[in-house]
DNA sequence: CCTACCGATCGGTAGG
DNA sequence: CCTACCGATCGGTAGG
């Protein structure tokens, strides 16, 4: 909201996010960090209280970004089951291909998260996961999906879908992705 | 082959495994490896020669692993397409379940391996995703598979598959969700 | 495999 | 936002 009095705070969150994907969070610094956004190191603490709060910041912000898709999609009464999933996986490729690097940091590097932030993030991990699977199991007893363990189901697309942060290359956009992904799960490959 | 005379080398780098799956391979210590095999720090330069050199040992293993593999299933030439990557799939799920926090270090942590064997590291998954590819490729020409993009679904099924080393809990044994995915993917969900 | 040590770097702070 | 600094820890080595 308050966007412009932040933008340092902004500015030094989306460098965190970049090094943090590309070296990690234990293997980028405080100096690293404040060499990229033309600070000492000293002047970063001017800004954020520290290293672990940028972490904090960056895994929530995706977190939240999640839930507010899933409980959007669950919100959709007159789709059917077969359109809720397809929202469902759209919507979450579309976040993570929208910011991949926050992404990146969300499932690599949460683990870091000292408690009690580390706890709330599982539980927000395990609460999205448990939305996308009622979509599943909803669609088992409509009769619209076959499916014998939908746990096992969400967790395999759900895996599939976050392991977009690590693909090098891909030809597809987003949109394009997202169909893709959702087509392949509900309709298999087989001819 | 000779294990015996390596039996204290192998424990350094079972050990780090867990270690480096766990803390992240840059927030590992080879002392907090050197106290967890009950040695001083520079005890483990003994059997070691550096925190790179057990990377590498680790992220090599465990490629070699998956590209036997895959030549493996390649070179069945009585097999039928849907048949290969059923093996495919299978296999490359049990070797994962054999080993899952060395899957883990090999998937997360082979960023930090340095050059040049970072850059061999690149080709062998190369190697191996292109392998893995051919299969869908000739699904496609013998009419068995309708895939518009086998680079894209060769990606999101490895992607499925590798991020089984981050699932908190699964109730199928690993011969079961082998099988669970390869339906999953070669027939979808839907009714 | 240990003792004792190297220079470098870590996250963070006091004081301005 | 910088200067100057803190104690702790890093990967690794010499010499035995």
């Amino acid at each position: 909201m308050v966007v412009i009095k932040d933008s340092r705070k902004n500015q030094i969150i989306e460098t965190a996010t970049q090094l943090f994907k590309s070296k990690g969070y234990s293997g980028t610094s405080m100096r690293d960090l404040a060499t990229e956004v033309g600070l000492v190191v000293g002047g970063l603490y001017s800004h954020v209280n520290s290293k672990d709060e940028i972490l904090q910041n960056i895994c929530f912000d995706m977190a939240n970004k999640f839930l507010r898709h899933i409980d959007n999609v669950l919100s959709m009464e007159n789709f059917s089951n077969k359109e809720k999933l397809d929202q469902a996986i759209q919507g979450h490729v579309r976040i993570i291909s929208t910011d991949i690097n926050a992404t990146s940091v969300f499932w690599n590097e949460w683990k870091y998260l000292p408690d009690p932030w580390l706890s709330d993030f599982s539980k927000m991990q395990i609460e999205y996961e448990s939305k996308f699977r009622s979509i599943l199991e909803d669609g088992v007893t409509a009769g619209d999906f076959s499916i014998d363990d939908p746990s096992f189901t969400t967790m395999a697309i759900l895996s599939s879908l976050n392991g977009l942060q690590k693909w090098r290359t891909y030809s597809q956009s987003p949109e394009e992705l997202g169909r893709s992904f959702a087509q392949l799960f509900i309709t298999g490959i087989k001819n």
